[in-house]
DNA sequence: GTCTATACGAAGATAGAC
DNA sequence: GTCTATCTTCGTATAGAC
């Protein structure tokens, strides 16, 4: 489904060249002719591929990040250990940070925060939250937590991670992140041996 | 200091309708015609007030946003009751999301998400998660809750709480919200008793 | 399909009158 | 101080050639 690295048709290309020049600078501040160029695909084939332009590209964009979290997420939950999960879905975005000196964030954020009155694109981000959130919540309940816990408890564990993110942007330092995952991690633990 | 709905200055009205249609719509998205117009201000008179264009508009309306907010963890830290302060914390961001239909969400957020390279706005808002998070852990400190315990509780508060407010937006609910306050309220009440 | 050229509009910033 | 007019840049989108 997601394909990183391979063989790409000049489409996959630039959805994904959009999705990492938007979580780092947002959408409005991404040109067209920046995922051109990032990608390396033909000028003229924007349109060609993408005939609702910017809007339908950022649509796209958006699936692409959230399809790609929640196929991590699922992953690690195939282990059975809320704990570990936590750490990894941590993990992984600490890594984002770190490898672009804490300039990169969360794609699905920065589309959220501006994408106005595009409903469709904010749609999309909204599905990927929600798949985000009952994946994290399955886990819980897997481990017997009760169903209504396992929700605010998800809900808890990806909007902390996702305001800790923007902290750790901000603050140039991945040290909010690190606190946010430590804390997550023995509530959970508290929560599944309760 | 900050003065809302009474006689202000041209600059001073100029600022806070940056803030305001900062949270909405985010820098990038704001025309300076927008804050013009929202502010009622004297077209003319925008590059008089901030000569520095734009860049000093958005870091003057940070700086605003953040001393609000901070005013307002000052104000109820005073009662000595850390669950009273997630509670009033979690209540006022629930009241900018009602009061616009889930529409509008924390400027800082906004603007540092895409203030790219703009140093200044980005310290900006730097500085104002960090003294809400130092608010959280000395009001944490003050009922005996361990120094690192208080900072890495606080970061959580601080992050979880924006986060909830991204996804509120994004699914246009405050549920991820309601759902946050609610577990932030008992992990706190736990951390004071013990 | 991919390219170049261009139309069109928006927005930041500046100059100079009042 | 405030206003109008304008310059300039930039970005989306389209048209039409190859």
């Amino acid at each position: 489904m997601i394909m990183m690295g391979s063989i790409m048709h000049a489409r996959e290309r630039m959805i994904q060249s959009a999705a990492l020049l938007f979580r780092e600078r947002g959408i409005e501040a991404t040109a067209l002719s920046d995922v051109i160029e990032h990608s390396g695909a033909p000028r003229g084939s924007i349109y060609h591929h993408f005939p609702g332009g910017k809007a339908e590209l950022a649509e796209d964009a958006t699936r692409y990040a959230g399809d790609y979290v929640a196929g991590l997420i699922e992953a690690v939950a195939e282990r059975n250990d809320p704990v570990l999960l936590v750490r990894s879905f941590v993990d992984q975005w600490r890594t984002v940070l770190r490898d672009s000196d804490c300039c990169a964030g969360c794609p699905i954020v920065a589309v959220a925060l501006d994408s106005g009155e595009q409903s469709g694109v904010r749609r999309a981000a909204a599905a990927a939250f929600e798949r985000w959130q009952q994946l994290c919540a399955d886990a819980l309940r897997a481990k017997e937590v009760e169903p209504q816990r396992a929700k605010s408890l998800a809900a808890l564990m990806v909007a902390s991670v996702e305001g800790a993110i923007v902290l750790s942007r901000v603050q140039r330092d991945t040290a909010p992140l690190d606190l946010v995952g430590a804390e997550l991690e023995s509530l959970v633990r508290e929560a599944i041996a309760a």
